[in-house]
DNA sequence: TTGCCATACCTTGCAGCGCGAGGCAATATG
DNA sequence: CATATTGCCTCGCGCTGCAAGGTATGGCAA
């Protein structure tokens, strides 16, 4: 059974981070600041939220991981591979019909047919 | 511990409930089939979400219920309370501001401050 | 009558995700 | 020397969404 589950509002951490690294290679401590700086403190994922995910789409082959040592800190830096940018449409399609759903919701007054 | 935890992307079937309901007040029956709707087939919660969802909603004083018999069916019609409203509005202004944080991610090009 | 579908309610059980909490190691700072 | 910061990682749990199943009534057609 590889079917794809998981409920209809999963995957956003998955998005952002596709996204995020679409600009350039970024690393796991790096994402998880950029989000929660990016998104004015609005959204903050943990270390135990990113990694994990980083993981799964490396090995979904969705990123590229290179270890690389800067200053003397060494780093995993993520890129995007050509699944990973297919992924990221995809995954950005469907958030939007999503929230575009739910916002047509929320927003109509009522309506009569 | 009475503490609220759940995480930062649900609660999206409580809200669309509430905001559903404050129109006119609804069964569950209806409420499958309006979300379905009105969403235009993007959002499809079954009764397995909605009865819960209904059931903690009255138990928190969010809705309140009432059983009605129309044309020989027996229904449980739910209204919004003043505790729901403040409640749908709170959820609202949280879903706005998550949205907002996550499109502005998605959207940007590569910024620095 | 006997089916069968639609309406209408409900609960159980599980998978999966998000996430806190913790642990390790190296550099920097005071 | 202690403490904070950077940087990586994993375990375990809570909670949510959800499929699946169960009950009951009304209408309709064969």
């Amino acid at each position: 059974m590889a079917e794809n589950n998981s409920n209809f509002m999963s995957g956003v951490p998955e998005l952002l981070i596709l996204r995020l690294v679409r600009e350039k290679e970024m690393y796991g401590y790096e994402l998880v600041q950029a989000i929660r700086e990016r998104s004015n403190e609005a959204i903050a994922l943990g270390e135990g939220v990113i990694y994990p995910v980083l993981h799964a789409l490396e090995r979904d082959g969705a990123l590229s991981s290179s270890r690389k040592t800067v200053n003397g800190r060494s780093r995993v830096y993520y890129a995007l591979t050509a699944t990973g940018a297919k992924r990221l449409d995809d995954l950005a399609g469907n958030w939007s019909r999503l929230t575009g759903a739910i916002q047509s919701i929320l927003v109509s007054g009522v309506q009569h047919a």
